[in-house]
DNA sequence: CTATCATATGAACAGTCATTCAGATGAACG
DNA sequence: CGTTCATCTGAATGACTGTTCATATGATAG
């Protein structure tokens, strides 16, 4: 069975080198946390030093309410994390492997400019 | 301007570290190509070799217009190439970043299973 | 305790997007 | 040519998701 012509072992060969669904749907969420433009500029800014939402709101030039449902979003997947400083709530990078990840997709973009 | 307290300072620090709004924004497109299960499956099957559509469709248990959908935005990014063999269609990676990127976001995966 | 500032939250809305279905294209072969 | 197989394509649909608006929470200062 399979399809009309027959490539059913080079299938099995790749589909044993496969990860786990579970795993490449794990991988899949993890990008999906930098595919959108706020949540990149968000994790870019706390590059450097750690910043407050209103801070970061104001750099990004959006509404406060925006960087905050995104900073939850990116702290209930441990990217970044927060304490208290007074009134203000201080977010800064929580994992290393987040700038490693966005310095990969950097490169890529700028190095093949063809 | 600014807000009530002031952070103007830091604000434009950082500011001035973040790359152009355009440059964060081709880095959410790209991400957002990795943001998807079905095509983190096509990019992770192509690792090893070259695969006809139906082939791709066949390991993944998917319909083959849908492989073929997703076929034509990696292409379209340059993630992948393709190239005719008779009547075949056999994609490959087109692009050494893809393992790059891939491989980052798969070691912050394993690594940090606390 | 009350007013105020910073932030969080929930519901609603709009836009995006992956999949499916039906049908088109295109190469190979008799 | 006409058929067959592999692939592509477009429209339609349903699900998901980012933003906004209004409001709630929570800490601080007076």
């Amino acid at each position: 069975m399979a399809s009309k012509h027959d490539h059913s072992h080079a299938i099995e060969e790749v589909a044993r080198q496969l990860p786990s669904d579970e795993l490449l749907c794990d991988l899949g969420d993890l990008f999906k946390l930098f595919g959108d433009t706020t949540r990149i500029k968000i994790l870019y800014s706390l590059f450097e030093s750690e910043l407050c939402v209103c801070a970061i709101a104001e750099l990004l030039k959006m509404e406060q309410s925006a960087i905050s449902h995104q900073l939850k979003i990116l702290k209930e997947a441990k990217l970044v994390g927060s304490r208290r400083s007074g009134k203000l709530n201080i977010y800064y990078l929580a994992d290393d492997h987040v700038r490693a990840i966005i310095g990969q997709g950097f490169e890529h973009l700028t190095e093949d400019e063809k």
